[in-house]
DNA sequence: CGACCGATGTGGACGCTGTGAACATGACGA
DNA sequence: TCGTCATGTTCACAGCGTCCACATCGGTCG
């Protein structure tokens, strides 16, 4: 079992680790999307190779291909569970903000959401940039660890997750409701692109005290931006 | 002679095109970077193959070692001419501007870089992303194409350019000195983000009309967030 | 003028990758 | 007990980046 990040506690965890059984058969195919996900996280997308995984699990390269149909699916599916928890990540910020007012929350929130989002990027470099290396439909397809036959939770990827805080501070009346369509491209690029140019684009080098100041100033941004004048 | 689209004649030429000479030597180095530009602009970073790149030349896979030293070079030069590519595109629809009054005019040119810097990545995802698929410091590196010992141009890549164009808000007193610090920081990410969410991100799929009304309101929310309330 | 030499390009080889096809094995149902 | 099917192995191939030894050409110097 093995947290995202010690350093980081609020980074929530990948989910649960497949039990590795010892005999030459078994649950093969969980093993090797943990192996994967565990590669992901140290060198990104282009860690994740085939033959490096199943190395790993000490099985034949060729064995992945009873699970998967080729490299890419394999990286859907770590995509998939990477993408879960940065969703998962963002949630738990959402849960930790304690402003009493409603309205104050709310705000509070949304900038807990845009704060979790960066801190996962830049804590999981590796599992971060995995989640946008796999085509979108397959990296945002939950995977459906419940079978029992749920109606799809709306919040289940960050983009529901923003949709949702947004929708909420609409309620609370702080959001002109004129303005909500199109404000979650709006929040989303600021701060996505906020992560990426830090993560390996040109601002990468910022000192941490600097880019946590920027990213204060981003969200204030956002806020400023959006919310009633 | 090629230009980077026939289509949005507004972007800018990718600059000289080596006269590829027949004989067995030459400047080869000119020719490998042509064709790995040509390569990129079709498949991004991963579609500069060594080996492609020096097939299409007509030479040995080799004999690109004798002006790189590794794939990682070829790149590099190739993240620089298109970062190039990029800033000269910003700066063109920075001088298409037409309005009169300084301060109007002002505005409309951080608007008309954050709209080049978007259209660029859209019409030209490859180069786009090759500019971001090197590291920063070498796709950054201005190639020296004026051996004369001019003093570096500031505004010789996008960043120099929007931190330019903010400079300049502040002089015609639009924007707050004391909002100007990390002005460039969230300008960018919004940017950034809103062309890589759309390149191949979640939301690479939402019609053109569409992309482009979202981008004319994140725009708006950029100028809104900055500028005087 | 001719020999040399450094810059540039070639050929072959190695280890790595993803992946296809044929074969082995082991569990389970008839 | 015997197939049968799912799952894992082995062998093979092409393509990749890169190293090394060799070829070749143009310019320099004796």
């Amino acid at each position: 079992m093995w947290t995202v990040s010690t350093s980081v506690p609020e980074i929530v965890s990948l989910g649960p680790v497949t039990p590795r059984d010892g005999y030459h058969h078994g649950n093969l195919r969980e093993a090797l999307v943990d192996a994967a996900v565990a590669l992901a996280g140290e060198s990104g997308p282009e860690g994740v190779v085939l033959r490096a995984v199943t190395r790993h699990v000490g099985v034949s390269p060729n064995a992945a291909y009873r699970h998967f149909a080729d490299r890419e699916a394999l990286l859907g599916e770590v995509a998939a569970r990477a993408m879960g928890a940065l969703t998962r990540t963002m949630a738990a910020r959402q849960e930790r903000v304690t402003e009493q007012d409603p309205v104050e929350r709310a705000v509070a929130r949304l900038e807990a959401i845009g704060r979790g989002y960066v801190d996962f990027a830049l804590a999981e470099p590796g599992l971060f940039r995995v989640c946008f290396a796999a085509p979108p439909e397959v990296a945002l397809a939950w995977d459906s660890r419940d079978p029992a036959g749920e109606e799809p939770d709306p919040a289940a990827d960050p983009f529901g997750v923003l949709n949702a805080a947004l929708d909420h501070l609409v309620e609370v009346g702080w959001l002109d409701p004129v303005r909500r369509p199109g404000a979650e491209v709006l929040c989303w690029s600021t701060v996505h692109g906020f992560a990426v140019l830090h993560l390996d684009g040109p601002l990468r080098d910022v000192p941490a005290a600097e880019r946590e100041h920027s990213l204060t100033l981003a969200l204030a941004h956002v806020s400023r931006g959006i919310g009633p004048s």
